[in-house]
DNA sequence: GATTCGTATGCTTATTAAGGCATACGAATT
DNA sequence: AATTCGTATGCCTTAATAAGCATACGAATC
């Protein structure tokens, strides 16, 4: 069942504040070791979970592969992020990755508007 | 977290259909045994799951035992609570759980008053 | 006191998943 | 062509979980 997988994807702290993030919009995986701190293998990981569930798809530019969330989601998985964006809003960790993110924003835009693609080489990420 | 124990507990369809009886008020063991359809030993266990975990909580009456959710849900639980019961309205097996509750409503509201207290050996479960 | 009733728990088996290490991969650079 | 960069995956170990069977338990009945 839907709700089942749904929750299922949930259940993982590093997984949580994956979609988290990404509520705000793609973001690469190198963008997210710096955001939550974690291991490349980690992260990489608990996207691909995400994926082959289909809460998340994945796009390569070049070296970078970035994440967003699937498009038409369903209503449940609708009502569970904003459900869990509610939940997330007093919670420190996810404060905390909040404002990582807020900090490298600029890169993150730079590399969802496609950039990367036209200017090749010009970005390190630095992980 | 708070938050991780919570969408653990959600993601197994029998505690996801548990659970969502119980907001509707609580309900002894055998009383989940026809509505859910499923055998003492699942249901107990995972009724055992949810408790251990601080969602639920048990007071016996005589030979039964009355599940009925725990008083003051924090934020987290009460917010996942209310959008499982929104995802689940549509749902052809939350829908039939539900039914089967009415069904058998006249004896979960005389449990729940206590009544089997009051005139042992006047109820038979029959399960 | 022995039995019945409704419920809980110990045991086993099978499945799933998390984490880390090493390594493979594709794309870009030198 | 070789190397570097960012990312993915195979393998391993460990731990958690689900399900069912058998059985134990407390309370009530006979």
């Amino acid at each position: 069942m839907e709700l089942i997988k749904i929750y299922a994807c949930l259940c993982d702290l590093t997984r949580l504040r994956l979609l988290n993030v990404l509520v705000q919009g793609p973001v690469c995986v190198c963008h997210f070791q710096e955001i939550l701190q974690e291991p490349q293998v980690k992260i990489s990981k608990h996207l691909a979970y995400l994926r082959q569930r289909g809460l998340v798809q994945s796009e390569r530019q070049g070296n970078w592969v970035i994440y967003a969330l699937a498009p038409k989601p369903s209503r449940e998985l609708k009502a569970n992020l904003a459900c869990l964006q509610d939940c997330a809003r007093e919670n420190p960790v996810f404060k905390r990755d909040a404002a990582r993110l807020k900090k490298i924003e600029p890169s993150c835009a730079w590399v969802r508007a496609g950039e990367l693609e036209k200017a090749p080489g010009q970005y390190r990420c630095g992980c």
